[in-house]
DNA sequence: TTAAGTGCAAAAGTTTTGCACCAAG
DNA sequence: CTTGGTGCAAAACTTTTGCACTTAA
């Protein structure tokens, strides 16, 4: 959890500066759902909405510093964009089962595989950032479809409704 | 290990057809060395210079089908692109080390990581098709240039940058 | 024969950049 | 003050699509 403070700190550090547009974005981030995460456009509407606004170019420049430090994480989920979501230490990193059909996501914690990523990584001298286990698979309304067939690019089944559905609400 | 045979029969029982470009775009897959994998861009330059073209939309096309078949996986490493190479079964899939700051990647195969994933999966009730774990992490290099800051947004390592030059051979 | 696939060119998106101005340190 | 950050508009890329033509089954 940064508070103003330790987020000017780690930025100065490295010669950067807090701007109230990171800060915004940040505390944008600690305020989400749990398991709620955020794409570069989605983050632009929400501030929009809230009148704001920050530009789109600025959000981006963020997302990619803010990764960067480590303070975010980048999530590569089968959906079009890249997701963002507070980066929190390794023993708490949660992963997603993504349907590859649907684009729902199922997240889960899993002590074993963030254990192991740990080993790897030592193993290997490097230092470890951030590490996400992203399976993909089908989900059973997919399969009674009969996939991989049958549905056209842009078919969408209905758990995919639901989900999107229930992200609208949580928003308001 | 698919056969131009056995590629025609998973293509036709869904209504799909064999082509030249299908079959072509499989067998330089199947060709590439282990861990070696390609963007739709790098397929595209790399099937040029065989003067085998094909149009850069046929490969996104295929690409996509052939991830949906299962046949491909999509990786989404720190590069910019997806980059793609051939699936295999459960078991002996491999996972990714990333260094953010300069894309060097290593790959490791461990198998608890991806019987944990396919006890998550089972537990869901969803179909596996391919699980990745992808570690973030940042070089000995980088850290000794002092990251996060210090480096411009196009800094890159020298440990990258053999990494690119393996790779150039390897293609030749 | 006919439905699916290809290539091309155009469109639609996403992300990055140059530049003038502003503001944090 | 001076260096980094922001917003805007333009540019650069990546990926998708419509359409006419080909081709696999």
């Amino acid at each position: 959890m940064y508070t103003k403070n330790s987020l000017k700190a780690e930025l100065n550090a490295k010669g950067w500066r807090l701007t109230p547009q990171r800060q915004l974005i940040l505390q944008l981030f600690q305020n989400l759902p749990k398991g709620r995460h955020l794409s570069a456009e989605e983050l632009f509407e929400l501030l929009e909405k809230r009148s704001e606004g920050i530009s789109l170019s600025t959000i981006y420049r963020t997302l990619k510093l803010m990764t960067r430090m480590g303070i975010l994480r980048e999530l590569e989920l089968a959906e079009v964009h890249k997701h963002y979501e507070l980066n929190t230490a390794a023993p708490n990193h949660h992963h997603h089962i993504v349907c590859t059909q649907c684009n729902m996501t199922i997240e889960f914690e899993n002590n074993m595989i963030t254990k192991q990523a740990i080993k790897q990584v030592e193993k290997s001298g490097l230092e470890l950032i951030d590490c996400q286990l992203t399976i993909y698979a089908i989900c059973p309304q997919a399969i009674r479809q009969g996939f991989p067939a049958v549905m056209s690019n842009n078919w969408v089944c209905s758990r995919a409704i639901n989900a999107a559905n229930k992200l609208e609400k949580d928003e308001e």
